[in-house]
DNA sequence: GCGATGCTTCGGTTATGATCGAAGCATGAA
DNA sequence: TTCATGCTTCGATCATAACCGAAGCATCGC
């Protein structure tokens, strides 16, 4: 009746359809300002300040105050992790909130999950990874690999170079639109990085929508199959 | 601002104290009776059926009517792993309900998650199955090996023999408490199965706490490293 | 048949919190 | 300085839903 941790006080904080709205739209891994939250979740000014400081209170955003800008970003990876696994179930129970269309199918091909690639490319990446040994999982700990430094090069990335940070190199995320893993943590996040600066992809406006050009997709297929 | 599934519809659910309470005692994989459920929520009877409705309408749990008593059980494993996820988001935010205590430590230990061995003796199992190659990740499937097979003989189970469901053989389970993977699945099942029906350990009361006998700790252990 | 038990429906009370208007307080620009 | 912008605090309104008492309806045991 009483053990384990408190998981209504951060569900509830989730559970209200404006803070829902200002979380997914982090999703896109890019700050967002406070008015611009507001926006998004379609309510005053006033109303997000309040909704916001909830967030932050309960650990599921970070602010940081720039000039009379108030930046917001989720506040971890294991959040936006959470956030998916939700909209996984929420897909599931088939309570989608946006009829199926063109829009969504851009979705499911390809998007950002908080800073990485998601989406069936994001997936294509991850088992491809898998396939050739670059990533090995030991326990929960995902882990690039000796010939999976190797592999990097072909995105002329180099693993080494990344500062040893506190967050995980490697991540394993779960798709809500794929069912399966992709690749997630600081890795994640080269890759995307790598493949925006090729000109291969961009994303679209300020949705979660990642557009891949028609010889970009075919460039980092062909990457993945070398 | 208003792409992907409706995440608030479900987390609004988990997020009433009362319903919490309910989901978290299913996470001890017994189907409990409406009233049992209002106990453990601390409700009357007649709150506690308004509950349950919800959670059914919402797909977080099922019933299936016995006589006049009304047994519920979580609706899937997917579940059982967003609600795992939530407490390993409230665990870090350090907003635990209860003091650690004995009975704490007991539940870091081992614990039956759904229907499952978690906490460290779960981790411990995951984490030798991997290193010894029991187990392969592909893409997000994990994989039962061709020598995981035979491995499993040291139980006397014979994977072969569970019959092929919908539901996967094997399954990565975020563990709250050790922030790492367990082993889920119908295999995950069947192996805490079998630790009970060998004597080694036993739930204990109503919670989610595994005990171990010294000597069924021990055995365990021995078997793993052999 | 009877009473007891388990669950549900109905009605009404109450508390929580989501919302906005208006005013306040910073910061940055002119 | 003065004005505009971005954010916050205050106060009040209002809707939602959590809750229980009482009554209703099945099912079981006798």
């Amino acid at each position: 009746m009483k053990d384990g941790p408190d998981i209504a006080r951060i569900a509830s904080l989730i559970g209200d359809p404006a803070r829902a709205n200002m979380l997914t739209a982090l999703m896109a891994g890019r700050a967002l300002t406070a008015t611009e939250l507001a926006h998004e979740a379609g309510v005053t000014a006033q109303t997000a300040s309040s909704h916001l400081a909830r967030l932050v209170a309960g650990g599921l955003v970070q602010d940081r105050r720039q000039g009379r800008h108030k930046y917001v970003t989720l506040a971890s990876d294991e959040v936006a992790r959470v956030l998916e696994s939700l909209m996984g179930l929420a897909a599931g129970a088939g309570h989608l909130r946006t009829r199926t269309g063109p829009r969504n199918a851009a979705l499911r091909k390809a998007r950002v999950c908080y800073n990485h690639l998601a989406g069936e490319m994001g997936t294509v990446l991850y088992d491809r990874m898998h396939a050739v040994g670059a990533l090995a999982t030991l326990g929960d700990a995902l882990d690039l690999t000796e010939s999976g430094h190797a592999w990097l090069g072909r995105f002329d990335l180099d693993a080494a170079a990344f500062a040893r940070g506190r967050a995980p190199l490697c991540r394993a995320c779960l798709d809500w639109s794929e069912r399966r893993s992709h690749l997630g943590g600081r890795l994640g996040r080269a890759v995307l990085a790598r493949i925006e600066s090729l000109g291969w992809a961009q994303r679209e406006g300020q949705s979660r929508v990642i557009r891949f050009t028609p010889d970009g997709e075919r460039r980092f297929r062909r990457l993945l199959v070398d």
